[in-house]
DNA sequence: CACCGCTATATCCTGCCGTGCATAACGAAA
DNA sequence: TTTCGTTATGCACGGCAGGATATAGCGGTG
């Protein structure tokens, strides 16, 4: 039996989700592949959702967060910005205090279920 | 600007969502109203809905949230049982303090937002 | 200078979640 | 024993988030 707390910590700015789990995520993989494209791969999203995130991160935010060009060796690419990396690693940070103080109550909790 | 983080905690046992946010108002509207169906109007969601949720937290845990039964003065109704209330308090102090942490963040993401 | 893989964007399509509706059973009260 | 509002449950419809597909433009590299 799994039995855990689930947890999500969006940023919002008004309507729209400047950082989250997801984003955090893909920010990783265009770090490691490079390009939207394949990071969209890598995690099994369309490109066009990918695409929609980087842009919603890079609107909301002063600086972007990922650098994007069409053309070059190979067809341009993506990299992460300094920004990127440090609102990803302050978002980490969150999540792991967060992550550690449901764990707390964690048992309290589990203990009445079946 | 509504700059803000978003938080949701969910206790999961298996697949299902044993409590979470939703179930807490629901208990809250179920205690205030004395029945299912006045707890979905008043929260504006589908009976079926309100039922099902009342159904999976009994369905998780050790001892019912929700006493309910049919018939009776003006239909039965349902009420919140002692392990409701239990269970609905632990979950709400773990929302706090959760939420207090994440607020203690807030201000060092919020300033990097346009 | 043609090619290639990527960015960028619009349009169509689909699967899923939840609402709406319909129905049956229940049981205290009048 | 009739009435009434509820519990309990199934099924069809609709909205919408996200996927699939199509197209255009870009610019190093061979």
């Amino acid at each position: 039996m799994a039995n855990y707390i689930k947890l999500r910590a969006r940023l919002m700015r008004d309507d729209d989700i400047a950082f989250g789990p997801g984003k955090a995520q893909l920010l990783d993989a265009i770090e490691s592949t490079g390009s939207i494209s394949a990071a969209a791969r890598e995690l099994g999203m369309s490109y066009r959702r990918a695409w929609l995130l980087v842009d919603t991160m890079n609107r909301c935010f002063r600086e972007p967060l990922v650098h994007s060009a069409p053309g070059g060796k190979h067809g341009g690419g993506a990299e992460v910005t300094e920004a990127g990396r440090r609102i990803r690693q302050r978002y980490r940070e969150m999540e792991q205090a967060l992550r550690d103080l449901a764990d707390d109550f964690e048992k309290s909790l589990e203990n009445e279920l079946n």
